[in-house]
DNA sequence: GGGGAATCCCC
DNA sequence: GGGGATTCCCC
């Protein structure tokens, strides 16, 4: 039995409480003494057991948590709502809102629009109620019978990479997961406006999969009282407050292989009994919800994640009732894995090569896979037009350790050229398209050749000082 | 309890045996109820406790093994011993020995000269006693008085680089701990022989540090019967097997970090215990044990180890009295650490370069770290004697995620000279001088002001073609 | 914010 | 036998 507390950021003071139950996975908050999570519990390492106290600190018993609705097992109970807090901007007036519909063509312009102009507007002004939120449904043709549903609005994604950190990394700060238009100044976060609606309302952020409308095994923290909150993450909303919710300073833990399965199942459990408003599920359907994790668990994508946003209005009796339907932001990707983090040509072996090609050249690169890499050579005319493109040549085994490239030009278009041509390298991730960026300048060369000639037709020298070189004497047809 | 069996070499049968101990770490193989070591005890993740099954599987209870010293608390009470079985070559009878001393002047030659002639001879062959280990000491001038002084010498030493495993590691097969002098045909394996000596006895070897005449926390393990038993290894030797040990087939396991100190406690105890042969330590040994243990535990090598070869007789009463003074191998490296693995460079962005230096060039190498490695050029005259050396150019942000130096050549000696100059770049690691091998040939360009002139003095072309490149002639001084 | 060490997995 | 993915640690 253990004294516990933590910050109600409704209120704005630290509560109290008592807490004596065990956690059972590395970032599990269930208190429940007849949690059906108790079963899937793995042993853990000393270190993990350490780790998972800080979790299970977090641990708020039913009751205490005011709004919430009155279920034992719910897996919210434990959650912090925040509103207007330190650690989260819970509700920012929307002062841009000024009655009139804007009328843009899509979420993310909206989002800039907002930012640009009135980020950092600093106090909920008091706007006329009667003004507020008559947004349009994305100026699309049809939304003439939608248009006074409450819905949510994605305003700023979130940044498209991220690097994913293991539990064990959590101790130090590493930088939070900024909105995609974020700056050094102003820095932007995910953030969602619910449109179409007036009441107080709770908006919800959790972390889904990509590939299935089902949620991750990672964890979405918040980072609070020194303590990872994980998710999902609430804010309320209201006329009051506004209706926009930004979620700022949250981080992604990666959920290590040996516990995927158990976080997954726990979430999914966790939203059907939410859903369903009800203490426990049925054998049935746990034998169920087991078969269907274990099919997500094993080709699910660790590295990437995206944002689930979701309404709730909370009636009077304390159920949650959704508003709208839920909206995703776009994939965000680790950036620390070879397989989705970011491309780069760190350095070229050498500037130029002939234009017959099949010079070595060496790339350094940032870490790629070898079996998922290619290195693509293009020209573009004045307008960036793309007039021309070839890809090097090399194996698997001359990809040195995923951080050097030994490659063969491809020779260029045109093998009489008479002057040197400028053209770009970048590397290409083939399984998600991702381009290395910036693309690095090449110069192909003519071959010497075609230089003297022309120097003999025209009289003139050659305009670059470094044609013909000796490589280029040997490139002869 | 469970029914547990081994495989006693000697009688070439499985033993059947009851274990009701539970055992406490990952290479425990001590299953006295009443062990000391059990205090050390760190909990287990759940793939750790599996695999640990594996080791406790092969606890012997003290009194079902033969010829052991009668101590309940032996740490060696729960080891096999080898003696002609199928997985360790027991005791090869020394058919070389002829009697007469071969006063070579150190072991390896005799390993070799062993090796080369007698090393496939099938049988035990029945030498005359009375003709066998006349050994001398080394050839040494002072060696008259400990002529006859019963003695151990390593006829084979241990590959010097070897990749240490972790135990996760430790399914499929990866390898074994090969001889010095080890081929694909004949293989080799560490191997010492007993000399002066001519009553039964038993040859051990255990995994020592390089740095302390002191266990090392790794585990030099033998596969056998699915099994990998622990050090220490003991083989019996005698008149009719001959005098030589043989360690076949052995491989070395990483201990991970958490588990050092427990592992390097156990063994110091275990060989305290066995030295002292008593049943149990004094409180204040056991302190002292500790405090010892922590104290090497935290600056021991990881990535180094070295054999350590005792001799023992075992007595009428089962006591074991040692024979000879312990004999150590030349140290094993980890391939596997870029502080002691092997240095290679794989590939030069360019072979050639200016006599004026400071041209860049871009290193492909195996793993190195950017702060203990540098680049060597130097020249050999005909007889193989350095002429001139020279250290390129960078910093560690120059070396690429540890696979790519990005390096300014050093200027040659000679900026004058006018015709090209061989010469070799090699990598240092300054940590332990390792070098890479074989140095890769790097060729200096003249500079084509001294070839233009040279032309003209001596009317000859340069004997070079490519002499007086574009480079050399921005190198003007 | 990032590089690399330690550990583990698999071709 | 080796490369690389995963996890962890630390500048």
């Amino acid at each position: 039995m253990n004294m516990n507390q933590y910050y109600d950021l409704d209120n704005g003071k630290n509560v109290m409480f008592m807490n004596d139950a065990s956690s059972t996975s590395g970032y599990s908050s269930s208190t429940s003494p007849n949690s059906t999570n108790r079963s899937f519990s793995p042993a853990h390492s000393p270190k993990t057991m350490e780790l998972q106290t800080d979790f299970a600190n977090l641990n708020l018993p039913g009751g205490n948590s005011p709004h919430q609705p009155p279920m034992a097992n719910s897996p919210y109970q434990n959650q912090l709502l925040n509103n207007g807090g330190i650690c989260q901007l819970g509700a920012t007036n929307l002062i841009n809102s000024t009655g009139v519909s804007f009328g843009v063509a899509n979420v993310t312009s909206f989002g800039n629009m907002y930012m640009d102009h009135q980020y950092f507007v600093p106090a909920p002004a008091t706007v006329p109620p009667s003004q507020n939120f008559g947004y349009h449904q994305n100026g699309l043709a049809s939304d003439g019978d939608i248009k006074h549903v409450p819905q949510l609005r994605i305003v700023e994604q979130p940044v498209e990479k991220f690097r994913f950190r293991y539990k064990s990394e959590m101790h130090g700060t590493h930088g939070s997961l900024n909105g995609a238009n974020s700056k050094r100044t102003p820095k932007t976060f995910p953030e969602v406006t619910l449109c179409n609606y007036d009441g107080p309302a709770v908006i919800r952020c959790s972390l889904f999969q990509t590939n299935l409308d089902s949620p991750h095994s990672h964890q979405l923290v918040v980072r609070k009282d020194d303590r990872d909150v994980c998710d999902p993450h609430d804010l309320h909303v209201s006329k009051e407050r506004g209706y926009v919710a930004q979620f700022i300073n949250m981080g992604i833990i990666h959920t290590a292989k040996k516990y995927i399965f158990e976080e997954l199942c726990k979430k999914k459990q966790d939203r059907l009994v939410f859903q369903m408003n009800r203490r426990e599920l049925s054998h049935k359907q746990l034998q169920e919800l087991h078969q269907e994790t274990e099919r997500e668990a094993k080709d699910m994508n660790l590295n990437q994640v995206r944002l689930c946003f979701e309404a709730f209005k909370i009636e009077d009796n304390g159920a949650w009732v959704p508003l709208a339907p839920p909206v995703y932001s776009n994939a965000i990707n680790n950036r620390k894995s070879a397989q989705t983090g970011e491309l780069r040509i760190v350095r070229l072996s050498k500037p130029t090569g002939g234009v017959m090609g099949n010079d070595e050249l060496i790339l350094l690169v940032e870490k790629v896979s070898k079996k998922n890499i290619k290195v693509r050579f293009f020209e573009e005319d004045e307008d960036g037009e793309t007039v021309w493109e070839a890809y090097a040549k090399f194996r698997e085994s001359d990809v040195h350790h995923q951080y050097a490239i030994v490659c063969q030009t491809p020779p260029y278009k045109d093998k009489d050229v008479d002057r040197e041509v400028n053209v770009y390298i970048e590397l290409i991730r083939p399984s998600d398209d991702e381009r290395s960026f910036p693309a690095l300048p090449f110069r192909y060369k003519p071959r010497s050749v075609i230089v003297s000639r022309k120097r003999r037709r025209t009289g003139s020298s050659a305009n670059s000082s470094s044609s013909g070189t000796e490589s280029s004497n040997t490139w002869m047809p």
